[in-house]
DNA sequence: ACGACCTGCTAGGTTTTCTTGGCATGTGCA
DNA sequence: TGCACATGCCAAGAAAACCTAGCAGGTCGT
């Protein structure tokens, strides 16, 4: 993205691509979209098993659904990557981390 | 990099930085080194935790050390940013994915 | 000797993530 | 009707990551 995310969001993205399915998937995606049982048959992982990565991806923005009816009438769910871009760097990072939501025990503030 | 990292190299500098914690601990770097209890100060948390997150970071190449003698003779761990950059797009990504070793991820050996 | 610092390690429990297998829905076609 | 294909969801075990508490070592100054 051109503006800098937020930390959550950084965060999401990172634990989203964190995982070689998923980055199997987003660089099979790269190449053209799929529709899921093709994607599936395509890397050689069980359906359940992918439509819970794409869950994933979807939720952290990095690919996009659209459900379509095959001419002979079948549904079938299209995936397609988003436009997305992230720079990793000591600078974009820090710039990323000012705005974490803090998920830490001890030091729980309350918003006074 | 300036050269596209492995499909491995990408996934660990990934898992590693897709922790609250460890994103913390690169932007307080990035404003300038820091020595391990120091930093657990600033940041709030144990040492011990700052440690195991810290041998992770340094492990994916991503802060370096030195260990340093103060003045006063004391052993200190001084840690600071790697120059690193990474950019991620659905075709670094792609690039990237075609090397990937891990189809189920098992290259750590069995405790025995 | 003691307290205040610095470092490093690890066993153990908790929590989160990953994965499988099953079951449900629906369509089209022989 | 039965088969092949598409979708979705969930329970429960397996695996991995996370965090704490406690241990060890060291130097310095009072």
């Amino acid at each position: 993205m051109t503006e800098p995310p937020s930390g959550d969001e950084l965060l999401q993205v990172l634990a989203t691509l964190a995982n070689p399915h998923r980055l199997r998937v987003v660089a099979t995606l790269a190449r053209g979209r799929a529709y899921v049982s093709a994607l599936a048959r395509e890397l050689g992982i069980s359906r359940a098993l992918l439509q819970l990565h794409l869950k994933k991806l979807e939720s952290a923005g990095l690919v996009s659904s659209a459900l379509e009816l095959s001419p002979d009438g079948k549904a079938m769910k299209f995936y397609q990557v988003t436009a997305f871009g992230y720079q990793l760097t000591p600078t974009t990072i820090a710039a990323a981390a000012s705005s974490l939501t803090t998920p830490h025990a001890r030091t729980e503030e309350e918003p006074q």
